[in-house]
RNA sequence: CGCGGGGUGGAGCAGUUCGGUAGCUCGUCGGGCUCAUAACCCGAAGGUCAGAGGUUCAAAUCCUCUCCCCGCAACCA
């Protein structure tokens, strides 16, 4: 069997750890574990990646250097693996010293061959966005962000000729079916690569931006950030002669995979590839892309601060429910809804009622019926249950294929068929019935060695998924976890020992209750949002210049949902143009000859291109809908509202 | 045509790669069991798989078109 190397995106440190990083990296961690059971030689390495504009950016803001910033968060990365029971195998900085002294060989190395060239660039650039403009990208010849026009700027800059390799990762997709994977995200790269691709340009003048790795053969710029860091993968095994490079690379054992969400599709199904290619690299096996999790009730979440966050429900319901919840949950490549209630309904169905139920009536009857003491294996094999034995080899076999398609809500649900063939096993052989009568001792004996060896059997395939709880498990059946190599582990739990009576493994958690905290937390957040503001004296409320306006003209604003331009008769020499966020509740032709309410002395702002001179006042209800204030009998335009 | 996801029994979701009895969890109704965490097991009701057209002996699944929802981004002054 091949050598298993598998890799989470570097994470960008410009944010903290949340929910998607987390899922990533326990998929990831569940894979390992699972290929290592399975026998192979295996690699976890994750990470962060701690390059350019934006680090500068945030770490000025809170005025540290890049250097501090990012150590801080890097360090928030690394130590929040372990309380979710990750464990990676290395950790990559792109900030490593290793990693930059490599980066820079490759940059060489591409450089001799003639596949970096340096060009005059000359080409529109937006300072606000930091970056260049295509013709075609540009609204109206204005940056479509900022509605400036960018200015025209002719730089020097070092390109990767990607185009080159367009053609060889066409026909290497297309005959290595699997390599990004599941389809829906291979036919997404096949149809982006349908047009001509551009050559890449992968340096920054430091007059820009200092804070990266500098070319190794021009000093004046560093390497753009995406260059920097997919290299990781390969500089974290010791590229080029590092014996994990070969073990898990370039040599003919490897087998080197990496996961991503689809945000990041393009750089690792097109850069990256090409860059190898360009590099005399081998390509990694399989690209493997899951997708989003929606956070349920998202727009509460923002409002209040009394919502329980993602993470901090593996805290309240164990770190090992919590991961057997996203696996489980998500169906791998699609999006899923992450929130309390389908957590618990989760733990409740699948965890407490069948896992930790059969676990407890199982030993619950071997502590009652035989004093705790697992039976020898029955000499008359005939007594063993078929139907189980057939249930282990099935969910078995559906279990390992999917686990190597990374379907882990599918390879979950086939080991969740044989539980509940567990319990149906339980009910069918009656073992209370055969307590009572004393001429079926053997038969009671066979029951329940053949359920505690099928417990002893879950426990071992679970452990990829739920590492702490597995060992809880073993522990209650008397077996070692770490001595388990291999999935079709028989007889696990050894004859002759005597077991405990035990505690609960999930205990059952009270949903309504759930539900109640969830209907409060949001009962709370719409109080919080219409409660009241702090006071205010008069003469701050005179500071407004609030007056009575009346609409000339609306009309919707172009490329945009949810503005409407309005000219607005204030008893002023002009018109005075407002732009109001209205567009989804009025029709422009219903707004003209209504009679509002303006604040008068706003300072000035563009918004899409427009410029907005005050602002009309409007109430919000409960379900968002917004009415405007009007006035029911006519004055004259101008008036003073107080 | 900004990017993306989706429409499958009352609710939430699989299934669509490789067409062939539509499955799971929750809920509802009835029954069984009493070892167990009011858990477990059996049975029932409930779906023209958004709509239209096409391919096919056969379509939730393949093709074409239409409608509708939801994220994200840009703007809600």
């Amino acid at each position: 069997m091949k050598n298993f190397y598998l890799t989470t995106p570097i994470y960008y440190v410009n944010a903290e750890p949340h929910i998607g990083h987390a899922y990533t990296t326990i998929l990831a961690d569940t894979m390992t574990r699972f290929q290592r059971l399975r026998g192979r030689l295996t690699r976890f390495q994750t990470g962060t990646d701690e390059h350019g504009d934006k680090i500068v950016e945030v770490a000025k803001k809170q005025g540290v250097s890049p250097r501090q910033y990012a150590d801080r968060i890097s360090r928030m990365f690394r130590e929040i693996w372990p309380d979710l029971n990750i464990k990676p195998d290395f950790f990559i900085r792109t900030t490593d010293e290793g990693h930059m002294r490599l980066v820079q060989e490759i940059l060489q190395r591409l450089y001799d061959k003639g596949d970096i060239y340096f060009s005059h660039y000359g080409g529109n650039y937006c300072v606000g966005c930091e970056r260049f403009y295509l013709d075609r990208e540009l609204k109206d010849g204005k940056c479509p962000d900022h509605q400036t026009v960018p200015v025209y700027i002719e730089e020097e800059n070092y390109f990767f000729k990607m185009s080159l390799y367009q053609k060889a990762l066409i026909s290497h997709i297309e005959t290595n079916p699997d390599f990004i994977r599941p389809e829906r995200y291979r036919n997404e790269v096949l149809s982006f690569l349908k047009e001509p691709l551009e050559d890449l340009c992968i340096s920054r003048p430091k007059s820009r931006l200092a804070w990266g790795i500098e070319l190794p053969f021009d000093r004046r710029f560093v390497t753009y950030v995406w260059f920097d860091a997919l290299m990781n993968y390969i500089t974290g095994l010791d590229w080029p002669l590092g014996s994990a490079y070969c073990s898990f690379w370039s040599g003919p054992e490897a087998d080197a995979q990496h996961l991503i969400a689809k945000d990041i599709l393009k750089p690792h199904a097109i850069y990256w590839p090409t860059m190898l290619m360009a590099a005399g690299i081998p390509l990694y096996s399989h690209l493997n892309v899951h997708g989003y999790w929606k956070i349920n009730d998202g727009k509460m979440s923002k409002s209040l601060g009394n919502v329980v966050k993602p993470l901090d429900l593996a805290r309240i319901y164990g770190v090992d429910p919590f991961r057997y919840f996203l696996l489980r949950e998500m169906a791998f490549g699609l999006d899923a809804s992450f929130g309390e209630e389908l957590l618990v309904e989760r733990y409740n169905a699948d965890l407490a009622n069948d896992l930790g139920n059969l676990f407890s009536r199982v030993l619950n009857m071997l502590a009652q019926y035989r004093g705790g003491v697992v039976p020898d294996k029955p000499a008359d094999r005939s007594l063993l249950s078929q139907d189980l034995a057939n249930g282990r080899g099935q969910a078995l076999a559906a279990y390992q294929e999917h686990m190597d398609r990374y379907e882990f809500h599918l390879a979950l649900s086939s080991l969740w068929v044989f539980i509940s063939g567990c319990n149906k096993y339980v009910v069918s052989s009656e073992p209370w019935a055969l307590a009572k009568k004393q001429e079926a001792g053997e038969k009671l004996d066979a029951v329940l060695y053949d359920l505690v060896q099928a417990l002893a059997w879950i426990t071992v395939l679970l452990s990829p998924a739920m590492p702490q709880v597995a060992l809880a498990m073993a522990d209650q059946l008397g077996f070692n976890l770490d001595q388990a190599i291999g999935l079709d582990g028989h007889d696990l739990a050894a004859p002759g020992i005597s077991l405990q009576k035990p505690e609960p493994l999930f205990p059952r958690v009270d949903s309504a209750k759930v539900q109640a905290k969830t209907a409060k937390a949001e009962e709370k957040a719409r109080s919080k949002a219409s409660g009241p503001a702090p006071e205010i004296n008069i003469d701050e409320f005179s500071r407004l210049d609030l007056r009575l306006g009346k609409i000339l003209e609306a009309a919707p604003v172009p490329g945009a949902d949810k503005l409407l331009r309005l000219s607005l008769d204030l008893g002023e020499d002009k018109p005075r143009t407002v732009v109001s966020g209205i567009a989804q509740h009025y029709k422009p032709q219903d707004l003209p000859g209504l009679q509002v309410v303006v604040v008068a002395n706003l300072k000035p702002v563009t918004l899409r291109g427009v410029e907005s001179h005050g602002m009309i006042l409007a109430a919000t209800g409960p379900e968002g809908e917004v009415k405007i204030i009007t006035l029911s009998d006519p004055l004259p335009p101008g008036s003073k509202v107080r």
